[in-house]
RNA sequence: GGCGAUAUGGCCAAGCGGUAAGGCACGAGCCUGCAAAGCUCCGAUCCCCGGUUCAAAUCCGGGUGUCGCCUCCA
């Protein structure tokens, strides 16, 4: 396996920690609004990581975690008047449903930022302790000044004006680079007792705790790989290395991997600029697998320039694929094909080269095609052709469907019925040689986009855009 | 202002020094009553300029364009 390394900015060969083992963290969603295309798109891309590893037979523990206490959760909270339990259960529960939708799994541990509270209270005791952090009248400081090797992850120099101008000042922080680690609350926010002062926690400490909480080794590592979107990287990744480093003496992860961008328009979604797709309007207009398939055909270090039209491309080439699923469909179980899984898995185990895993899958596609157009019922060939898809479906996460309900997607069954109804209608005809009467119900289903096959197995019908 | 990424046929997109995968669209053909589906065939010298090399889309230098990070962000 070779992953790219986003701090080493190479790609590197993958080497667990211990063998056959590989402990994966990556960063989940702050819970105080809808999750968008760029959740998605990281959390796919991440899950697709995880079902390599585990078709390449590792054993693969996940963790995910919510951050469900924050400066903006508690904005949240004021303008809506929930609480924080309401709040963040609302969107923790929205963000998992979506996530099924799109067939992410469930990360093995999904742990909560305040279901860590006491860990982190411990964690940044430690480091006062160390004297690596210190407080002041607002907050608990991480002194960047005592980590030799803060800002080796990022490569980045902020000692410049500019840089810093842009940050709020505060002239209790040592230096404008140290964050907070804890900040002591006003009377109506939520707040957690510590022997520093009542407060909550700030960003960064919330994953480092977790990661120590529920993953880490006694190493010189405490995981394998750590994950998240690009704009994490600084300062968010940053200062959870800087931290473990300090704390524990350990570096927080081996290899750190971080996903691109999805554009709208050639921009980055974010929250200041208000252009976020969100999921839960994408996922009601689009398939969940579509969708899916749509945002795992680009490169996950690529950014990725959302677009409907290109969706409905990409759908194709999933079509594709669902309609060889139904020539073999009534296929026994056997053998995948070796050839067909080291081809996949050579691909995928190239930092998840998704574009050539996919020219893999076509070629395989449009051989068996043309071996079932000269005989329909080769026995063979249709068991493994059924055997390689269902396994690559489980590595993709696609293929969930039915092979004849997915093209059924959005029609009604009265609508089924109709027709049903007219395609025999249309046989009759055909059989009486009224072509013209045929092909006068089949331009009445066009035009309700359904759309008309005439195969060996007798008449199909998918439902085209 | 600092730092970084990227630039491949009409569109999406691989490529990681040895002479351009794949998908979609277009066109031609086979199949079909006609279609659809499927199959076959068909297109680029890789932003520009210089350099290294027997050999560069791939490495180096300099431009230009686009995007991003430096502030919440996946």
């Amino acid at each position: 396996m070779f992953i790219y390394d986003s701090v080493l900015k190479k790609k590197v060969e993958f080497i667990p920690i211990k063998e056959n083992e590989v402990k994966i963290y990556v960063c989940g969603p702050t819970v105080y609004d809808d999750a968008h295309l760029g959740h998605a798109r990281s959390a796919i891309a991440f899950d697709l990581l995880r079902r390599v590893f585990i078709a390449m037979d590792y054993r693969v523990t996940f963790v995910k975690n919510f951050t469900d206490i924050d400066d903006k959760i508690i904005n949240k909270m004021k303008e809506s008047g929930q609480s924080l339990e309401e709040l963040t259960s609302f969107y923790i529960k929205r963000y998992k449903d979506e996530m099924q939708a799109l067939h992410v799994s469930d990360a093995d541990i999904e742990p909560k930022a305040t279901e860590t509270v006491s860990e982190i209270v411990t964690f940044i005791e430690e480091m006062v302790k160390k004297e690596v952090a210190y407080v002041t009248s607002d907050s608990v400081y991480f002194d960047t000044s005592k980590d030799k090797q803060y800002l080796s992850l990022s490569h980045r120099l902020i000692d410049d004006e500019a840089s810093l101008a842009r940050v709020s000042q505060n002239d209790e922080k040592k230096d404008q680079k140290d964050f907070a680690l804890w900040k002591f609350t006003k009377a109506d926010e939520p707040s957690y007792k510590a022997s520093f002062g009542e407060g909550r926690p700030g960003w960064h400490i919330e994953c480092s705790a977790m990661i120590e909480k529920h993953l880490a080794t006694s190493g010189a590592y405490q995981i394998d790989i750590h994950a998240g979107g690009a704009d994490l990287l600084f300062p968010h990744h940053e200062n959870e290395a800087a931290q473990t480093r300090c704390k524990s003496g350990q570096e927080l992860a081996k290899y750190w991997m971080h996903n691109g961008f999805v554009t709208i328009s050639g921009e980055k979604m974010s929250k200041s600029l208000s252009n976020s797709f969100f999921l839960k309007d994408a996922l009601a207009l689009y398939d969940g697998e579509v969708l899916r398939f749509y945002l795992l055909s680009t490169h996950y270090r690529a950014n990725f320039n959302f677009s409907e039209e290109d969706l409905l491309l990409s759908k194709k080439r999933l079509d594709k694929i669902y309609r060889l699923k139904k020539r073999v469909f009534d296929a026994s179980v056997g053998e995948i094909s070796a050839t067909f899984k080291a081809n996949i898995l050579e691909a995928l185990s190239d930092d998840l080269n998704i574009s050539k895993a996919l020219a893999v899958l076509d070629e395989m596609i449009a051989n068996a095609n043309e071996i079932l157009d000269k005989n329909p019922k080769d026995k063979s060939l249709k068991i493994s052709t059924k055997a390689n898809l269902l396994w690559l479906e489980s590595v993709l996460g696609i293929g969930l469907h039915n092979p004849y309900m997915y093209f059924q997607i959005g029609v009604s069954e009265t609508e089924k019925n109709e027709i049903t109804q007219l395609i025999e209608q249309r046989n009759n005809a055909k059989k009486e040689k009224d072509f013209a009467k045929a092909d006068a119900i089949r331009s009445l289903l066009e035009e309700k986009h359904i759309q008309l096959m005439d195969t060996v197995n007798g008449t199909q019908w998918e439902k085209v855009n």
